[in-house]
RNA sequence: GGGUCCAUAGCUCAGCUUGGUUAGAGCGUUCGGCUGAUAACCGAAAGAUCGCCAGUUCAAAUCCGGCUGGACCCA
């Protein structure tokens, strides 16, 4: 038997055990009954930290689908994972050793203990996830999770990079990167962006002479001095105009908006503006680099790629400087696209300490921002520098050492993914996406083709498995131990080396082409290569074929460019065709706090996942993710709300149980023989029921609609509806009169209300499963005798068409209506609900026959004891009033008005309206005078007659009989008395069943006491007891009610 | 700086495609009532300048433009 009260926790937990002593989720996987068998691999998660309430809502949403999709009849296999290398990972490692990992730490301390750290700690953030999971009631298999270290993942993963080597989509170019000269390496975006500092810089003015014109120099401007040094090409903005300056015996080239502004910076008061020229008109414009002597190498590109010229690029910005912007394309990201659009070569003499190589010339040996000063001086010398002074500003520093970071062209390698042609985009397009901005968003950047660094310079990750000959430069790609082993010139830690740095370092390799000696290019692969090749990698060859596209994948938005992207760009490169490894993808929406701001780890307003779960009951945070937002939609997540609404329904869903079971077992109920097929044979469906079960059909289809188009949010309301509005305010008020009783000769009529009651029940428990599993698998266990093991064996309900019942709906809403209407009129009138009404008469808009059996069931709820249902007044205990049009009248009776007055005072006035609708008009002689009456003279008033009050709501109107006679006052007091009794019962903690011996009563009122004996059957009835007393005296620890100001006095004797 | 999306009651949303009564609903709030499953329920009330500014139109929450604010992605 269920408890009385819904008691959140406990029931979880009990479900918690119970499925894993029954292996639920084994015996799931391994059912043979499905028709389809479908994959699943999950996003992993990235162990360098605890689940958040974020992680919780995206996990929850994959459960939500996997229980869907295995009520839908889908065999799911699903597998969890867990992304456990790369930069976060790596970093927290560090921080947790007390290190920054910067290159000198890592080679005193060894890279060993840095992997042994990650190792370690992923293991501990791991606890909390499988934790956090549990909590949740997530059925993932992590018993077989993959992680993104193992050898086994990563050389399955090498074999992506083995298809994207031998299709040529694999090779090596340069990348600008944030690069720190003192920890010497490269940092990633978000490392850039993280730290800003106020700085002094030179701010450098110079100008380099135009070729082919007389005199005519470029102005320009620079915070970087060294950056000359690699100059390669001057921009200017095409839309732009651009000034001819006049400046001693030189003509200056400057942005026109910036002349004035920047001579008065530069302190030049004597210029003249010559002429103007167009932005466009600079390009291919050439001039002499004003380094020529010191840099031979640039001397050298100068006359093999014509560099040192104008190009044109909307990023030039004409607001500042000169606008006109000196570019260097090994030190800068911009510079370099635009290098690489026109065609011209990357000048990148630095070495790994940022000092300048031999190419450099007169530089070399110099590190890159000492030589801002020299530089400044070298153009001095030959009089191009304008202006030389000092600037402070915001520039990106290394958050480790607080070093200036340098823009560095590095060598890296990339997949062209700009060679794949329409395959990505092609492989996109098939899949589903749901809502049209994610997929919009995803197809754009998929569209963006541009080619994805792939390398990075750091420690804990997979390897790069590319050997580069020291001797010919071969590169000796080597996609698997065995043809590393095969192919090892040394094989220091043997065959059985573990494929990670260091280890991998130390391997050298025999080259293919020359027989020299291979050393390892030192990169890891992103981690997003990493963790987006889990589609092939986190299965066998057989499960890749059989699993793979899977079924669906849901994942934060942040997914888009991360792990989306480069699962699909894998699967395109890997399959050398527009097939996508996923065939629908979920993007879901962000998490806030409560105050709406995004939780992160620096505001220390993140809630804990593990902690709320334990707080708050899970099923309810389920519904409420579900509930309160699309999933694409941002959630604010406010823990209250939590136990508001969501709670609410769950509660209803329990206590409805409750009720179909502590009645129906009173009745013998068994819903294996009392099922609906039985209800329908023996006949005793009433409208209510037929309602009910209409409803439950279009809940039924409407639900599972919502969820296949994973509007969860559309889902839950829908049952939210049918669970409060429909079940619990309609149809169980409805029925909970029969129930009552337990008179024999009904007790078919109560077996069939239960089998409606566990049909419907049933229904909403299957159909809510995928939201809130715990409460709807206790549910289903504890009140249903015909039933599997869990409910996750039962699949989603057809629909059965001979159930829809359209007439059957409408007249409900109608009833509905009719009843709310009577309800409001029984407030107005001060009629409280427990006394009867004598007659009652609806008008009603619409033509509807009611059967005999609705309007019993009308009478019952509305409480009276006639019932008339008509759609126009005739018949109705109403009459009009009057109201005269007096400013009409008065213009054409004038005097005579007042003895209109008088005459409508003493009239029938209902009887005088009737005629005058019918009529139109009437003609009346009144003291003398001959009146012509019309329609429009009056305004009609309907009100109801002697006794009756009305109430008009929505086209409805409805009258009642308000009059109090002695009969039903009485049977109102005995309903009075018996509400009292039972309350008292309830709170001495009686049984709703249990019969009493005795219910002793007194009262202060002669009446109520009179009326309890009169009636005394009919209360032992209500109140089940064998004995009814009223007495004399009472004692003072006796109960105490009131009756409308009248004391009543209960003892119950048990 | 660029792109995508969003803005309607305290909260969550509907209405916008196709312009046309008084902009709806649920939750929450207040008051009153009911209750032998319930923390349920019933009735009433309060609560919106449809982000702002212009435009098109007889008529704009709805269509167009701009602005502001927010979210996300990318620089």
């Amino acid at each position: 038997m269920l408890e009385p009260s819904y008691k959140p926790k406990e029931l979880e937990e009990k479900v918690r055990v119970y499925w894993d002593k029954n292996n639920i989720r084994r015996r799931v996987e391994e059912r043979e009954d499905q028709k389809e068998v479908v994959g699943y691999v999950e996003g992993p998660p990235t162990l360098n930290g605890e689940p958040h309430i974020g992680h919780v809502r995206g996990r929850f949403y994959k459960d939500l689908w996997f229980r869907y999709a295995t009520l839908s009849g889908k065999k799911v296999i699903f597998r969890g994972g867990w992304d456990t290398q790369g930069l976060p990972v790596e970093l927290q490692a560090a921080k947790e050793l007390g290190i920054t990992g910067e290159k000198q730490e890592l080679i005193k301390i060894g890279m060993e203990k840095l992997v042994e750290k990650a190792k370690e700690m992923i293991k501990t953030y791991y606890a909390s996830w499988i934790s956090s999971d549990r909590l949740l009631g997530l059925m993932m298999d992590h018993e077989k999770d993959y992680w993104t270290y193992r050898d086994e993942y990563i050389e399955r993963e090498w074999q992506i990079l083995k298809a994207a080597w031998e299709e040529r989509l694999l090779g090596e170019s340069y990348r600008v990167v944030g690069y720190c000269p003192h920890c010497q390496t490269a940092l990633s975006h978000s490392e850039v962006s993280s730290e800003y500092e106020l700085l002094e810089d030179p701010s450098l003015y110079y100008k380099a002479k135009l070729r082919d014109h007389e005199n005519r120099y470029i102005v320009l401007w620079t915070t970087m001095p060294f950056t000359l040094i690699t100059d390669v090409m001057v921009g200017a903005n095409p839309d732009a105009s651009y000034s001819i300056v006049e400046v001693g015996n030189e003509e200056w080239v400057i942005a026109s908006n910036r002349v004035a502004d920047l001579m008065n910076e530069l302190g030049i008061a004597d210029y003249k503006v010559k002429g103007n020229v167009l932005g466009v008109d600079l390009k291919g414009k050439r001039y002499y680099y004003p380094l020529a002597e010191e840099v031979p190498k640039q001397k050298e590109y100068d006359e093999k790629f014509k560099t040192h010229v104008m190009v044109l690029d909307q990023s030039v910005d004409i607001s500042t400087g000169s606008g006109l912007v000196h570019m260097a394309p090994a030190n800068g990201e911009i510079d370099f696209n635009i290098a690489q659009r026109e065609g011209l070569p990357i000048f990148n003499p630095f070495d790994d300490s940022v000092h300048f190589t031999q190419e450099a010339g007169k530089y070399a040996g110099i590190f890159a921002r000492d030589t801002d000063f020299i530089v400044i001086e070298d153009l001095r010398k030959k009089g191009l520098v304008i202006k030389a002074s000092k600037i402070i500003h915001e520039y990106p520093t290394c958050w480790r050492s607080h070093h200036r970071l340098v823009w560095l062209a590095r060598r890296e390698y990339f997949y062209w993914v700009d060679k794949v042609g329409d395959k990505a985009l092609k492989a996109a397009e098939g899949v589903e996406y749901f809502f049209e901005a994610p997929k919009n968003r995803f197809l754009n950047i998929i569209r963006e083709m541009k080619p994805w660094c792939i390398s990075r310079e750091r420690v804990w990750g997979t390897p790069l498995p590319i050997w580069t000959c020291s001797q010919c430069g071969e590169k000796n790609a080597l996609f698997s131990r065995k043809e590393i082993v095969q192919n090892a010139l040394e094989l220091p830690d043997g065959p059985n080396f573990e494929l990670h740095r260091p280890w991998v370092d130390r391997i050298t390799i025999k080259c293919k082409k020359c027989g020299g000696k291979a050393f390892r290019e030192s990169f890891v692969l992103d981690t997003w290569h990493n963790s987006g090749a889990s589609q092939y990698a986190a299965f066998t060859d057989e499960e890749y074929r059989r699993y793979v596209p899977v079924e669906f994948l849901t994942e934060g938005i942040d997914q888009t460019r991360g792990w989306a992207y480069s699962l699909l760009i894998l699967s395109v490169i890997f399959n050398k065709a527009p097939k996508s490894c996923y065939k629908a993808f979920l993007f879901q929406g962000h998490i806030l706090g409560p105050d709406e701001a995004k939780m992160s780890k620096s505001l220390g307003n993140i809630i804990d996942g593990n902690e709320t779960l334990s707080q708050y009951p899970v099923d309810a945070i389920r519904f409420y993710f579900a509930w309160k937002v699309s999933p694409i939609a941002t959630l604010v997540f406010k823990p209250n709300e939590i136990l508001e609404r969501p709670f609410q329904v769950l509660n209803t869903l329990y206590h409805l149980h409750v009720y179909l079971q502590q009645n129906s077992v009173l009745d013998g109920f068994n819903d294996k023989k009392h099922n609906l097929i039985w209800a329908q044979k023996e006949g005793k469906l009433n409208f209510l029921d037929e309602w009910i079960l209409s409803r439950s059909q279009r809940i039924t289809e409407e639900t599972i609609k919502s969820y296949s188009k994973s509007e969860f949010n559309e889902a839950a309301k829908t049952l939210e509806k049918f669970i409060i509005e429909e079940i619990s305010q309609k149809y169980v008020p409805a029925i909970r009169r029969e129930l009552w009783s337990d008179d024999p000769s009904t007790l078919d009529r109560r077996l069939t209300i239960y089998s409606v009651l566990s049909y419907c029940l049933k229904k909403a428990d299957i159909l809510l499963h995928p939201i809130c599993p715990f409460i709807t698998d206790c549910l289903y266990l504890e009140c249903f005798t015909d039933r599997k093991d869990s409910i996750l064996f039962e699949s989603f309900p057809e629909v059965d068409e001979k159930l829809l019942n359209d007439l059957v709906e409408r007249k409900f809403t109608l009833v509905d209506r009719m009843i709310s209407t009577a309800n409001a009129l029984r407030m107005k009138a001060k009629l409280k609900r427990r006394w009867p009404v004598r007659e009652t008469v609806f008008i009603i808009p619409t033509t509807e026959d009611f059967t005999e059996q609705e309007i019993r069931v009308l009478k019952d709820l509305i409480n009276t004891k006639q019932l008339t249902i008509a759609t126009d007044l005739a018949s109705a205990p109403t009459k009009y009033n009057l109201k005269p049009n007096v400013e009409k009248l008065g213009k054409r009776l004038r005097k005579d008005l007042p003895k209109l007055f008088t005459f409508l005072e003493r009239t029938d006035r209902d009887t005088l309206a009737e005629e005058l609708i019918a009529k139109k008009k009437v003609e009346l002689e009144i003291e003398g005078i001959k009146l012509i009456l019309h329609e429009e003279d009056f305004q009609f008033i309907i009100e109801p007659k002697e006794g009756y009050d009305l109430l008009e709501s929505d086209g409805i109107k409805v009258l009642m009989k308000v009059s109090r006679e002695s009969d039903l006052i009485k049977e109102g007091t005995i309903r009075d008395v018996a509400r009292r009794i039972q309350a008292y019962r309830k709170e001495i903690g009686l049984n709703p069943t249990y019969v009493v011996k005795s219910v002793i009563l007194w009262s202060d009122d002669n009446e109520i006491i009179e009326t309890v004996r009169e009636k005394v059957e009919e209360l032992k009835f209500l109140v089940r007891t064998e004995n009814i007393e009223t007495v004399e005296r009472c004692d003072e620890d006796w109960k105490e009610e009131e009756i409308d100001g009248k004391r009543l006095m209960i003892k119950i004797v048990i």
